[in-house]
RNA sequence: GCGGGUGUGGCGGAAUUGGCAGACGCGCUAGAUUUAGGAUCUAGUGUCUUCGACGUGGGGGUUCAAGUCCCUCCACCCGCACCA
């Protein structure tokens, strides 16, 4: 018989909820243990089968630590601001608030009802105006502080969007949401200096427990690089530039220099000859998209300036060039060229027949560009030393004439904050008519948002509100002067940087959270998630939390102690699930057709947690039928306790494989090896159908280690033995090592490293035992038949290994 | 191109420090049971030329012993991509 998993689920979550079984304590004096989910973004398509998969993983974690004696704080919020409900909103002429709070309506049924345990009194959503007030606070946190400012940046402005996007939302030279193309044009912008923290950044990732492809992912995107920097004079004028190199060792094989075609000296230097020519090239390169540039890097362009630089260590002069392959963005936007030792370098050399220098001895710089290290050669006083020594010397020689110092920089940017949309956080800042900017006063935070029906983008690249008149004119009520409030509203990033501290106080109208709250539960323990949000999410939000523990506000240098990415789920063909694909699994129909329960045992079933592992029907149905055996086995008919399972019960051929399971399951729950130890109680299950009776406590015990991945079904299980209380709260079983090892154990017979028998010995049989016994066994002695044994090794508990020829 | 990762039966995947490859599940085969079943139970299931041999992407090596360590090549996935 199976088990009546819509009855039973049910009635399970509304026991917890009415019961508000799950609801944390900050005041226990308990050990604290803090699983967090990356909150959702509340989607009008509902919840996805990817969804569940983190959850489940959270969930079990803490269901079990919750067993375990601690105080568990595991909390579930929505990332409600974006472009989507602003598209759909735009589309339809409806309420971007009013469809989000209905998308939320359905995600919050929809999480229920797969049973999750999460403190439903700590949930919060960024678009509400008590969350966003402390979003806002943050702001001006940094405003005062110097970390935001304005500033004008070529940015990236998508004209179907009708706003501004960061560059990691463009991909390809598109859109991320929706593929539209993008352009780069000068805008004034808020920005974050998170580069203010980029050293911190990377620093602190040392004492992180994460994955080492995260961690790496965002050394990439930091991107720090040590070198120095270079002045060079210019030849006839008094300027000078300065370019940024990591090989200041090979100076004298400078024999030319290249600037970005965007560097603010080209005007002043191009000579008269050359200024069409330049002026050409320039026009040339600001046509292309940032795409075209990177894609056409192949085949190296540039033109001359007709201008010379000044070598400071030599006084050579050196030809100055303008070519795209030089990025005003990163180091100085200027660079001196060592052909000889840089494959870029020498690219561009070989085009425009430009010298070639070696400094370094080792490779052939008739054919391509050395990169490697050895000892240094034309090059005066830094002959014969090698690439790390007369790095060292060469900058101290700058350092010495005032023509360089050794300098650190990033490939990291500031943090392009503003976005041209309405569904979004306003900025607290308010524009006066004389020209001054001021932060809106915390006391009049928060900002609100303004009903409105028109959120048409205004197309200056402006953002809607800037069509809302009552909203954008402020008069400041002491002096009278009029001001125009900032109309750019944050990023959707904003929000989810620092939500997992509003949840550990979420009503505190004085505070983001309360300090000694923020003490008791921070860092999160364990935090799970997509690894889509590796770089983007997860260091916007390192970089606040760093900000935040600056100004006293949180305790933790790092928000996240453990992170975990989950893999993907894919479609039954193996390709990502789409609507245009026909391969979407909804997770609404396995909840009615197999249950919450089955739908958890599966998903955590299917492979290795960050694996991306294909959806099959078949496999869930075999979830299905491993919980219909378990309730068939511990439950009778009428829903009473099995006559199997025997409370007083001296069957102890149970024993061991019980022990074992408590044990593996334990460690690999705690492990995030979900799939391992669920197929350890199937293990179990196996052995106890075959076991003549069951001891209760194994069977409880047992219902205890499925808890957290099949919650209803064990709560029903439960209740059937008689309990009247939750088995949320009831102890983890524990299993004692000595139960584990038999007396006997079986051993392997090698010869030559193929098993040829086994054998059982006693558990402490020594080495010269096991090969006695081993060399006395007659399928052996066949064996060896006409051999010499030359040597045998004997592992204890494991086998023995023969060698005979 | 650079960085990271993965490669094991028909399929998803297991295998502490190198120590019996293929746990568990799916699928498949046979039997039992059933009015019947896509239900349940039992047994079997890596390949082959089956008292044996071969098997963890290919090739080589270290070792008594290699999925695991070393070298090399191949394929696929993820991230970055003219970062000086």
């Amino acid at each position: 018989m199976s088990f009546d998993h819509q009855r039973i689920e049910e009635k399970w979550r509304n026991y917890w909820l009415d019961n508000k079984t799950f609801k944390s304590d900050s005041d226990t004096n308990k050990d604290k243990y803090y699983v967090l989910d990356m909150f959702p973004y509340p989607s009008g398509a509902g919840l996805h089968v990817g969804h569940p998969e983190g959850y489940t993983a959270t969930d079990i974690i803490a269901r079990m630590k919750r067993m375990q004696g601690y105080e568990v704080l595991h909390p579930m919020g929505w990332d409600a601001f974006g472009l989507p409900a602003e598209q759909y909103a735009l589309d339809t002429g409806n309420d971007p608030e009013e469809f989000t709070r209905q998308n939320i309506e359905t995600f919050r049924r929809q999480i229920q009802e797969l049973g999750f345990s999460y403190d439903w009194d700590r949930e919060i959503n960024t678009t509400d105006p008590n969350y966003y007030k402390w979003t806002q606070w943050i702001f001006l946190k940094l405003y005062e502080k110097g970390l935001a400012y304005i500033d004008e940046v070529p940015v990236n402005w998508c004209p179907a969007l009708g706003t501004v996007l960061a560059n990691e939302e463009v991909i390809d030279g598109k859109s991320e949401r929706g593929g539209h193309p993008v352009e780069r044009r000068p805008m004034k912008q808020w920005m974050l200096k998170i580069t203010a923290y980029a050293d911190r950044l990377l620093e602190d990732l040392e004492e992180l427990d994460w994955p080492e492809s995260i961690k790496d992912m965002q050394r990439n995107w930091i991107g720090r690089s040590e070198g120095a920097e270079v002045h060079f004079g210019i030849d006839g004028l008094e300027d000078t530039f300065t370019v940024f190199t990591t090989r200041p060792d090979t100076l004298f094989g400078a024999t030319y220099t290249v600037m970005a075609p965007e560097h603010p000296l080209i005007d002043k230097i191009v000579s008269t000859e050359q200024q069409q020519k330049v002026a050409d090239y320039i026009k040339d390169v600001q046509a292309k998209s940032d795409l075209e540039r990177t894609d056409l890097a192949k085949e190296k362009s540039g033109v001359f300036t007709g201008a010379y630089a000044v070598n400071p260590i030599n006084r050579e002069k050196l030809p100055i060039w303008v070519a795209d392959y030089v990025l005003m963005s990163y180091g100085s936007g200027a660079i001196m060229a060592v052909p000889a030792h840089d494959e870029r370098d020498y690219e561009f050399a070989v085009k425009f027949e430009l010298p070639i220098i070696p400094v370094v001895e080792g490779g052939n710089t008739e054919k391509e560009a050395f990169t490697g290290s050895g000892p240094h050669i034309n090059s005066a006083f830094l002959d014969g030393l090698d690439t790390q020594e007369a790095i060292v010397k060469a900058i101290d020689w700058l350092e010495a004439h005032g023509k360089g110092e050794r300098k650190v920089t990033y490939r990291l940017r500031d943090w392009l904050f503003s976005r041209q949309r309405y569904w979004g956080e306003p900025i607290p800042i308010i524009h006066w008519e004389d020209g001054t900017m001021s932060a809106v006063r915390e006391e009049d935070l928060p900002l609100e948002l303004p009903k409105t029906n028109e959120i048409k983008p205004s197309g200056t690249g402006e953002s809607p509100l800037a069509n809302i008149e009552d909203w954008v004119s402020v008069v400041d009520p002491e002096t009278g002067k009029k001001g125009r409030r900032e109309t750019n509203t944050m990023p959707q990033w904003a929000g989810s940087c620092w939500y997992f501290l509003r949840y550990i106080d979420p009503q505190n109208p004085d505070a983001l959270a309360d300090y000694e709250r923020l003490e008791k539960w921070l860092p999160a323990d364990t935090y799970i998630g997509g690894a889509e949000h590796a770089v983007l999410h997860l260091l916007y939000a390192r970089f606040w939390h760093k900000f935040l523990y600056d100004i006293g506000v949180v305790p933790t240098k790092e928000p996240f102690q453990k992170l975990y990415n989950q893999g993907m789920i894919l479609g039954e063909n193996n390709e990502k699930m789409s609507k245009s694909k026909g391969n979407v699994v909804n997770p609404d129909e396995i909840v009615a057709s197999h249950g919450a329960d089955t739908l958890r045992l599966y998903e955590m079933f299917m492979g290795p947690l960050d694996a991306a592992v294909a959806w099959s029907t078949n496999g869930l149905d075999g979830a299905r039928r491993f919980l219909d055996r378990v309730w068939r086995l511990f439950v009778t008919e009428d829903g009473k306790m099995s006559g199997k399972v025997v409370a007083d019960s001296s069957d102890t051929s149970l024993e061991k494989a019980y022990h074992e399971t408590v044990k593996k399951v334990t460690e690999n729950f705690e492990a995030l090896r979900f799939n391992t130890g669920i197929s350890q109680m199937m293990v179990f299950i196996n052995e106890a159908y075959k076991a003549k009776e069951i001891p209760q406590l194994f069977a409880e015990g047992f219902v205890k280690l499925l808890s957290p991945v099949a919650p209803h079904l064990a709560e029903e299980i439960w209740e059937s033995f008689g309990h009247s209380e939750t088995l949320a709260y009831q102890s983890w079983p524990a299993f004692d090592e000595a139960k584990l090892v038999e007396d006997e154990v079986e051993v392997a017979i090698q010869v030559m490293g193929k098993v040829r028998a086994k054998m059982m010995v006693s558990k402490d049989a020594s080495k010269d035992e096991l090969e006695k016994q081993a060399l006395e066994l007659e399928s052996i002695q066949d064996w060896l038949e006409g051999k010499t044994v030359r040597k045998v090794i004997a592992v204890p508990g494991k086998l023995v290994n023969i060698v005979a020829n």
